[in-house]
DNA sequence: AAGTATCTATAAAAGGTTTTATAAAGTGAT
DNA sequence: ATCACTTTATAAAACCTTTTATAGATACTT
């Protein structure tokens, strides 16, 4: 059927573990065996394979990428960030997607780990209880990029939350807006992102003795949430003069509902976002926001794995990135 | 270390065989026997190694998908389907990325051979000739999805892009608008995408005596070429009352520069859209457009590489889908 | 009771590679 | 020439499964 190494050598009239060692360079061969192996594969077109070269030295070079969607751009880009430095220690990814199923979460790394991959990367929007006990037994690499994060009991890597909801809001203040409304998703998990963005944003506030907060939730940050809440907030709350969004998507639904609704970013009202989704600079106005580093977050996780399977000194569980405050269109001076 | 089937056996006090077959349900086995299999599978927790099974089965349930990036959304959105559909049949896919990299087409196309996948989908924007060589050489069912398509060469799956070009122009025309531009990037290929769009539009135009169509090249699909091409058109050709995009990020682009320059989309000129993009609805204004069924192509793609792995008839090798004319809020009717 | 058919279970081979232990050949020193 | 040593090549075991061919046990016929 397929050409093998047994092939090769039988042509090159040399034993299979010289091949082999043509090959991988394991062991010295003679320049000139050395020639007459490489010819006879070039010739046939031989090419290893990858699955008897894994059953034997128990590396599969693979890494499974567990996430809910990838055509969600946060998503994406992290996985873009994942592939590529994987590729430069020339590690492929493996990649599943759950659509929000929390089961198949837990499916899909069964799954990955009979495939063989050599670690795991599960980018989820969940508290996934499941997960503790699966991992538990994972004897491999495991990195946990989600809203939520233990450092304790997991590797993750996120940007200082509380430090950034902090700055937006500071950055709102000092434009002068003295009620402002801070809208995400509600949680109160210890460890829960949204959590830490309400504590950066109240804690901004309190600083100012004259401003007022107010904290609005939704239950998912989808455009679509944004642009009720943006319709449940003009109605209920006139005189917020800003709304601050723990998500872009959210931002950007607020703001279609008010352009729908002819009022104007940023002359009406400032709109700000969380995030810094692709589209957020293209977006009109363009969106002021939080931009969070998604593709060195995926990059740093893989770095993770490939550092503990190299048996390296993996520092710290818990590594926080730095992010940026993009200031753009959609938040203006109130005067 | 890990726990093989022979465990299994060992502390069953059976036969490996009689392991595999109750995990496989290849042989029958007396229940009691199965029962206590189970139970000590269940007990110490083996899972079989894919690795060792693709080996002796020769099949590996893995798919190699080959992307230029996988942040686009057209992309991302053809993945999505490929993916899902794959899992229905227990495949799970492999991701390559190669940003444009031409080379980088050939080299992952040998890398997932060596990976044993069982079948390969290539999502390029190039029309790389050195495919041509590799995929003559490939024993696995290929399928290349891409802005070239040959269908005598390649399995294929698009949509009627001439019949599609033709019908925006055909529905711009009878908006009213007797001055239309048509943008996207230049390509003379037979089996470029582009060109039959150009004739799409060129053949509406004909149709009409009366109505004048220019066609306007851009280097790239993307949203700064629509920046750049809008600027251009704006001082050269004032005339235009309707521009139609070969490409939603070309429309955005377009539309952004418009919207800086107090331009207003659609009272003072009619913009659309082709692809629909995730943004095309959420964007304001909404987008008119051509809605390429991306999911379906890519779970298409995936069905016909299936079926020739399960020796089915594939009937043709070029399927087309059918599209949708989304009548959004970009174009107007003009008086 | 003997022969045949039907179930179950097993041992062993196979799949394509790496690697360990071993053999053969070559080199240099005495 | 012989011995010890180094270099290069090989055979065979191992990785973890599935599967084929075979054996043993049980049930069914006559």
């Amino acid at each position: 059927m397929s050409v093998t190494i047994k092939d090769v050598a039988k042509i090159a009239g040399v034993s299979i573990s010289t091949v082999s060692r043509v090959i991988n360079n394991s062991k010295p061969v003679s320049s000139d065996v050395r020639k007459r192996v490489l010819e006879v594969i070039d010739e046939i077109g031989y090419k290893p394979n990858e699955v008897a070269r894994s059953l034997v030295t128990k590396k599969s070079f693979l890494i499974g990428v567990i996430v809910t969607d990838i055509g969600n751009s946060y998503i994406a880009e992290m996985v873009r960030g994942i592939e590529e430095v994987g590729k430069m220690y020339n590690y492929d990814i493996l990649l599943c997607s759950t659509y929000g199923d929390e089961n198949a979460e837990v499916k899909y790394i069964n799954i990955l780990k009979r495939k063989q991959v050599e670690g795991i990367i599960l980018i989820s929007d969940n508290d996934n209880k499941n997960i503790d006990d699966v991992v538990d037994g994972l004897d491999i690499p495991f990195v946990y990029l989600n809203r939520y994060f233990n450092p304790d009991r997991y590797h993750t890597v996120t940007i200082d939350h509380l430090y950034a909801a902090y700055e937006m809001t500071k950055y709102l203040i000092d434009l002068g807006h003295n009620k402002i409304g801070f809208v995400t998703t509600k949680d109160d998990q210890d460890y829960c992102i949204e959590k830490k963005k309400i504590e950066g944003f109240k804690k901004a506030i309190a600083e100012y003795g004259t401003v007022e907060g107010k904290v609005f939730f939704v239950n998912n940050r989808k455009i679509s949430n944004g642009y009720e809440i943006a319709k449940k907030i003009s109605y209920s709350e006139k005189d917020l003069t800003a709304i601050f969004c723990g998500d872009d998507n959210l931002a950007i639904g607020a703001i279609s509902y008010l352009y729908d609704n002819r009022v104007y970013i940023p002359m009406d009202i400032s709109i700000s976002g969380y995030g810094d989704l692709p589209i957020a600079s293209i977006f009109r106005p363009r969106l002021t926001t939080i931009k969070e580093p998604f593709y060195d977050i995926g990059a740093v996780a893989i770095r993770k794995i490939i550092k503990q399977l190299n048996k390296e000194k993996v520092e710290n569980n818990h590594i926080k990135l730095p992010f940026k405050l993009l200031k753009r269109d959609s938040c203006n001076k109130l005067d």
